[in-house]
Parts: structure tokens; sequence; C-alpha cells
DNA sequence: ATACAGGTTTACGTTAACGTAAAGGTAACC
DNA sequence: GGTTACCTTTACGTTAACGTAAACCTGTAT
């Protein structure tokens, strides 16, 4: 039994995602994608399709593009024997190093935050 | 009993602050710093270097430099209308509630990265 | 006298992540 | 056969916040 998955265009996958054509064409342009083609056009698989997905998590979490891609890279599971599993675990570790430093960041950010508003608060009764 | 104030230099300035002339020329260049001039040099007065330290902090929050200006601007008695008063609330929510957000997101984040992690090393097992 | 550590202006270069034409191909619909 | 809806490539434009280089002045130290 034959199981044709289903394929996406460019402009199916953009509106989906509410991104641009021009933005998806930018990814793949950086090798970021790499869709098929019939033709000239881009035919988007569903793997396509989740990768792209993931990508733009990366970027909600308010990672570059580049950032994105490489988390994504490491979610793939393409990597396969024991020094690339280590390697992985040391990436993933550092990576969650760099989240949580991120996190005191914000919790810093929104402290200051809070001063700031309370100041111009207390301004405003005078 | 004249009270002569403490000046400083571009360079100082930039040292003490962890930037470099150029930021500081640059935001002369905008308009958001006006030292005075010694002849051709820069010559920052202690108000000079209070305003500059409180741009950075705004910048330090993840404000555009335009927007932390607006809000050291508040500070200056001239300018400060009810309305604009309520325009940098509004600015300052909006950056706490993006903050908040990205905070629950690293927290997603981390937690899925702990399930990969968990994942990684199950499979070393077999 | 010369080196050196500062300062100056002018002005083009950089990066990310696309935006925005321009000029065109293809397939379906009326 | 004309319009519409998509798609294509090429390629220059945009924004923020500076970086970087060139070419220069200037006071102080050796």
């Amino acid at each position: 039994m034959t199981m044709t998955q289903k394929t996406y265009s460019i402009g199916e996958l953009a509106r989906e995602f509410g991104i641009t054509n021009r933005s998806i064409r930018f990814y793949e342009e950086k090798g970021f994608l790499t869709p098929e083609r019939a033709g000239t056009k881009r035919i988007f698989s569903a793997a396509d399709r989740v990768r792209l997905k993931l990508i733009l998590r990366g970027k909600r979490l308010g990672l570059s593009l580049e950032d994105s891609v490489a988390i994504v890279d490491l979610y793939d599971p393409v990597s396969g024997n024991a020094a690339q599993r280590n390697e992985l675990l040391k990436q993933l570790d550092a990576r969650k190093l760099q989240l949580e430093s991120q996190r005191k960041e914000i919790d810093l950010a929104l402290a200051e935050l809070e001063d700031v508003k309370r100041r111009v608060l207390s301004d405003k009764n005078q």
C-alpha cells in the first residue's frame, strides 16, 4: 500500500504560518529549507513543513534565524553514533545554560521595568 | 561659592559604560546627547553622564534607542505632559508582556530540552 | 624632535531578515 | 483569448546601531 504524502505550495505554507513567500524563499536561499521542485515550482513535503514550523517557533522564542535552525538541527535525529550523541548532549547542556541565563536576564529586566513604572506613576501624582 | 561640576571626556564615559566612542558620537549625532565643546572636543557634564547612563539602562531593558530616550526625556521636567506619560506606560506594559511571554517560552524550551536529553540518554542504553 | 595617547570629521561598510519592484512563465476559468 | 491566481528569478532597497578607515589636530612625555 503506497501512501503518497501530502505536499504544500509556497503560498499554502506562507498562509498557514502567517509569513510571506519571500521569507520562505529566503530560508531556502540560506539553505535552511530544501524543498523539491516540480519544474520551477517548489514542492514542500510534510517534513519540510514541520521543519519550517520548528524554525518559526525558534524565532518566536526571540532567537535569530541561524540559532533557530541550529536548534532544529539539534532535534533532528540525523546523527547516530556515540561520539555524535555525546556531542549532542554537550550542546543540549550548553543550550540549557544559555536559556537559564536568558531567563535570569529577563527576570532582571522585569524587575527594572517595574521600578521604572513605579517611578513614572509616582511622578504623575505630583 | 561657585562649585565647578566635574566634566568627562568621551573616552572616560565610553570606558565607564563599556561602550565605544563611536556610540557616543552616534548618540550626539541623533540629538540624544548634547555635550558642550572646548574647541572641537566634547565636554560632558554630570547631567550628560546621567542621561547617558539612563539611556543605556533602557537599552539593557531591550528597548530601542529611541524608546530609551523617550523614557529618559520623561525625567526631564520640561517635556512631561500626561498624554506622553500614558503612552510610555503603555509601552512599558507592552514590553513587560513581551518579556513574560519570552520567559514562558524559555521555560517550555527548557522542558523540551530535558525531554530530548532523556530520550538521547535512553537510546544510549540500547 | 618625535612619539604617543587622546581627540576630531567625513563617509562608506556591515548585519539580519526580509521588502519591493520588474519581468516573466503556467494553468485554470469565463 | 483575456483575466486571474499563482508561481518563478534577479536584484536593488530598507532599518538600526553602530564599525571601520582615512586624514587630521593637539597636548604631553621622552
